[in-house]
DNA sequence: TTTTAAATAGCGAAATAGGGTGAGTCTTTC
DNA sequence: GAAAGACTCACCCTATTTCGCTATTTAAAA
């Protein structure tokens, strides 16, 4: 039996979610609110494995509900449900700690399996919503993408890599057993190749563009 | 009709497969092949629209295949199918380009509908590879919120800023209107509490650390 | 009101970094 | 076999950084 909570603030779309899962083989409604400002309460006197979340609601919203949730009850699950498509949301959902995240417009069919999947431990999401957490995901991920090409060599990036951790020319020499100006030659080369003009510079692009 | 390139080493699967999408409705088969050897000319000669793509493939595999896809011909969407449940995979893929991840459990009528839904625009994929991508987005997301505390004053981060974008002592005095002894003096100070003993040290822990 | 911390500034010494020039070896490429 | 590039090293000179110590002013906190 999967006991489902409903934060909805909609009082005919609340009861006809109430309806559903109280009908549904399996599901039982723990509790249906129409905003959360009883939250904590509620889930004390009436526990549940799932919450589904409406988003857009009076007083406390589902973002920050959803992370009020996760600090007391984080073995609760919580299944957002939106008629909004934003990216804001979605990622905002997303890191509040939310298990799925599905549209409005999803059948009753629909919302029994997407509860039924959050409860196995999956994270169901309408494939609209699904892309836009890939291109999140890419977005914040992978400034990567555009590592430039400064065509150093194997040797160089090596010291480079020495250099972005603070290493000093002289540790440097002793860590690739070379000689000190041997190290300041490859340096010499690196700031040319890189456009830059002291260790700080090579050191903060270096990390920027991903090349160490 | 929605040309579906299909790249499976397994015959009896490609076959399948290539029988399901011919017989569909909406859907043709644009190509079946046991591997990427022949990738770009494959495409070239037989236009697709998706490329149905398994990852498990001798010689290119599935990762290596979806990102020369993507350079070649980005208009292509890849959906993803495996029989793995893996992390690296997921997020290898997903950094590739690929528009979907699914796995090979799938009913063929899933196949269709994931089909479906990469050509418009959205991403299906398996609830468990979706719980997956989140975990993921959350690791890779959340490092920034540990930004430690090492009680830098305002000054002190103006300083470290500056230092950070390659400044000299000299160009931060000039920009904060000050001596340049003062530059020095916070400096020294701003290496004590980052417990460093370099600018490059300090550049390396600033950028890591997310101080600025 | 006294204390504390931040920001300011100066001086001097030692260490490190940066720029220039030249040059030898080795491997790969033409 | 010559040319090109990577890696190596040396020497000279200057600029910058780093460390240590001292000290004043100002604003906030005890």
């Amino acid at each position: 039996m999967i006991r489902v909570a409903i934060f909805e603030d909609n009082k005919h779309l609340r009861e006809t979610f109430e309806f559903l899962f109280n009908s549904a083989d399996g599901f039982v409604c723990a509790g249906a609110y129409p905003d959360c400002s009883e939250l904590i309460n509620s889930l004390e006197t009436a526990p549940c494995d799932i919450a589904l979340m409406d988003i857009e609601m009076p007083g406390i919203n589902g973002i920050e509900a959803t992370k009020l949730i996760k600090t007391h009850y984080p073995a609760v699950n919580i299944l957002i449900q939106s008629v909004f498509f934003d990216d804001a949301y979605i990622f905002d959902a997303i890191c509040a700690g939310a298990s799925g995240y599905i549209l409005k417009n999803t059948t009753p069919d629909g919302y029994l399996e997407a509860v039924r999947n959050v409860d196995a431990g999956g994270s169901p999401m309408t494939p609209g919503i699904a892309r836009k957490v890939l291109d999140l995901f890419k977005q914040n991920l992978q400034p990567a993408t555009a590592a430039k090409d400064y065509s150093l060599t194997a040797q160089e990036k090596k010291v480079l890599q020495l250099l972005v951790e603070g290493k000093s020319y002289k540790m440097i020499a002793a860590a690739l057993s070379v000689a000190f100006d041997t190290v300041k030659a490859h340096v010499t080369n690196i700031y040319a190749k890189l456009h830059v003009h002291s260790g700080t510079e090579a050191v903060s692009l270096a990390i920027r563009e991903k090349i160490v």
